[in-house]
Formats: C-alpha cells, sequence, structure tokens
DNA sequence: CGAATCATACCAACTGGTCGGTTAATTGCA
DNA sequence: TGCAATTAACCGACCAGTTGGTATGATTCG
C-alpha cells in the first residue's frame, strides 16, 4: 500500500506540503495574506519553519501555490458538476438547473462557520501580489464566464428568452452571486443564504427562458 | 470668517483627522487592514506619527472610526436616493427600479480602478478586528436588509408577483449582487460590469412583478 | 553513502505604540 | 483691546516585540 495512514509523525513530503496550504487557507480567510505569519502556519500545519522554507522559497511562493491549488480544485469541482448535469438532462437549460441544484445541494450541506473564497480574499490584498498570482484570479473569473456563457448560449438557442438579455453579465451572475452571497454569510453568520440566493438566480433564468412559472 | 480655504499646511484638527481616514482607506482597500502601516497612512495623510497617535488611541480604533465613517455614508447616499426614487413615483415597485438606476448612474460615473468595499475588505480579515468593529457590518447588512424588505413587501402588495418569492433573501440582493460584481470588477478591471450586473436585478424583478416584459 | 527532508538557532528589518518636547490657537483678565 | 496663561495639535526619535528569511546541523530513506 503507498496510502499512509494519518499518523502523527512520518516524513511525507506531499502530506507537509499539503497540511502547509491547508493552514494557511485557514488562517488567510480568517485573517487575510497580510496578517497571516509564516509562524502561524507553521504552527497550525505542526512543522517548523525549517520545514516550510524547504517547501516554499518565500511566503509569497506559497500564496501563488495556494491560489493555483484553489483554482484548481475549483475548475475540477465545476467540472464534475458539469458533467453530472450533462449525464441527468440534454437539454442545455436543465443542464443549468441541474448545475444550481447541485451547488445548492453543495451550500447546504456546509457545516462549521463558512469560509468564504480565496479570491476575494486576494483581490482586496491585491497591492500585497505579484502579477502573475493575480492572473489566476483572472483566469479564473473568465473561465467561469466562458463555461457560464457557452452553456447559456446554447440554452438560449433551445429557449428564446422573453426578453433580451446580455449574455456575458448573465453568465458573471453565477460567480458574482456566490462572491456576494459569500461576503453576507461570512457577516451574518446564516448559511441558508448561499442557497436561497442561487435560487433566485433559478428563478430568473425560469422566468427569462420557460414560457410560464416553475418547473421544479 | 471660521471657514479656511485648503491650503497646503494650516492647523485644522478636522481636516487632519479627514485626511488620516481617507489615506487609510485607500491602503486598506488595495492592502487590506493588516497589511497597512501606521507609517504608510501617516505618510499618504502628509501627516506624522505623532499627529496620528494623537487623534486615534491605536491602529484599532482607526479601524473602527473608519468603518463607522464608511458606514454612515453608505446608510446617507442610500436614503438620499431613497429620497429622490420616492419623489419620482409614487409606485412601490417604480421606486425600487428608479433606486436601482440611480446606483446604475453611480456606477458608470466612476473613474480610476474601482476600489471596491470596505465591508467586504473587513469580514476577509475579520479575526483582526474587535467585536464591535464587525459588528458595524453585521448593522449595515441588516439596515439594507430590512430597508429593501420594506420596499419590496410594498411592491408585492401592490404587484403580486408571477410566482411566489423569499422577500428576505430577495432584498439581500440588492447588497448581495453588488458585491460580488465588486470583486469582480476589482479582479477584471472592468468598471461596466457593475451596472450590467444591476440590470438583471432590474430584469428580474421586472419578470417577477410586471405583466409582461420591459417597461423602461 | 548522499540526497531529500526537516529542526534549531538566529538575524536584520520593520511593526505598532510611547514619550518628551514644540508650536499654534484659545481663554482669562487688566 | 492687549497679552500672558493654558490648552490642544502636532512632531519625530525611540522602544520592545515581531516579521520574513537564513545558516547550519540532525535525521531519514533509497
Amino acid at each position: 500500500m503507498s496510502e499512509r495512514a494519518s499518523s502523527p509523525r512520518v516524513r511525507d513530503p506531499e502530506k507537509t506540503r499539503a497540511a502547509i496550504l491547508d493552514a494557511s487557507l485557514d488562517l488567510i480567510l480568517d485573517h487575510g495574506y497580510g496578517a497571516t505569519t509564516v509562524d502561524a502556519v507553521v504552527q497550525r500545519a505542526g512543522i517548523t519553519k525549517g520545514a516550510f522554507f524547504h517547501h516554499f522559497g518565500s511566503k509569497a511562493e506559497l500564496a501563488r501555490a495556494l491560489v493555483e491549488r484553489y483554482a484548481e480544485m475549483d475548475r475540477a469541482h465545476l467540472e464534475a458538476h458539469l458533467v453530472r448535469a450533462r449525464k441527468l438532462s440534454p437539454d442545455p437549460l436543465q443542464q443549468i438547473f441541474i448545475l444550481l441544484g447541485l451547488y445548492e445541494e453543495d451550500f447546504e450541506a456546509m457545516d462549521g462557520p463558512f469560509p468564504g473564497c480565496l479570491f476575494a480574499s486576494y483581490i482586496y490584498e491585491n497591492k500585497l501580489f505579484d502579477e502573475g498570482t493575480i492572473a489566476v484570479l483572472r483566469e479564473s473569473t473568465l473561465m467561469w464566464r466562458a463555461v457560464m456563457r457557452e452553456m447559456l448560449e446554447k440554452a438560449i438557442a433551445a429557449h428564446p428568452p422573453r426578453v433580451p438579455v446580455d449574455v456575458e453579465s448573465l453568465a458573471d451572475l453565477f460567480y458574482a452571486i456566490p462572491e456576494g452571497s459569500f461576503v453576507m454569510t461570512k457577516t451574518l453568520g446564516d448559511r441558508t443564504l448561499l442557497a436561497r440566493h442561487a435560487r433566485h438566480l433559478r428563478t430568473y433564468l425560469e422566468l427569462l427562458f420557460l414560457d410560464r412559472g416553475q418547473t421544479t
């Protein structure tokens, strides 16, 4: 077996690296990157400073690696839901509704205080990061826009909307509404908001593309 | 005359205080609170460290005063638009549309790189602030919810919605959509997004409350 | 062995905050 | 009104603690 049980102190560089990234993610989402010290990361990850700087050349390098891993997970998560949605319905509009439903499920299944989104955290400290790190945010945002725009365009072709719409900015709502919802959720501590706000996006699309009322 | 022209170096405690708050607002929205040093604030405000600690007992006190001023400006801005909207139409639904239009105008009139929202900046560094400071965020958020909820309930009474809606979370969209839009705008540097996303909220409400299509 | 992985001890730079002192405005009183 | 006394606004050198980062040595594993 190459897999190893999570015993306390074994030599496993990948696990150490992951522990550093996990610890820093938690800390950064609560304190911001600037106020997250290497010492705090090291302590929470249960390692030492030497190990930290063995894996990451600098704090900035950690920032970059962290957001890259985050962006990749985000992309993979979306991709997985997309595959599932396509399997469940051939109709592009229904696929969008299913996608929304899957995310609503995810949101409802969450527990503990809501952590928020690393992209938003970074962008509100943007001057602390180098261009390459910020570029990851941009690319992720544009990826969301492109994916949702393509789905929406197919949906529009099959279901002409009741009123003309700006497709690009409509696609953006799939990113912007959750992002705003995260801010509210973190502020009020009410995790039901995420799904409830997503449901409004669903209703909007239903009114826009369906002849009458609900489907669900 | 007790009023004084804005000449370079005059003794004017209120002006000094405002300069500190202005400088720290700019810096915090770009670097976050944690990474904004008192020295940087002092330098940008064109004063000295001594003057800073004469006006604010600590950095935390600055944080609190800054968000309180910000919340008050936000509230006053909303209030002013509300008054104008009520003057322009007696119909509650139309008032909401007018309010949205006024904010769209504000967004379109902006120039320079978009600064973002201090509430979002703070909440993504929430562990750095004391309870009283975070409470300001909560109160502002709940104020928005209460105001928009009241308007929406009046609108619903006059224009029964096509499908049943959760009023509270619908009211939240007036806060959450701009907030998410701010994140996207800061990320992509495209200031047109703000108004375009707001317009979707308008379209949603039109589809929800009006018999057919557009009004505007 | 010898390279990869991690620990310990340490440093120079910077941080928020303090403090004694200076300068300008305001007040009290003749 | 004239002006000394008092107070508020402001300055900038300084301090103790913290920061990101380094140097070097110990341990593990192929």
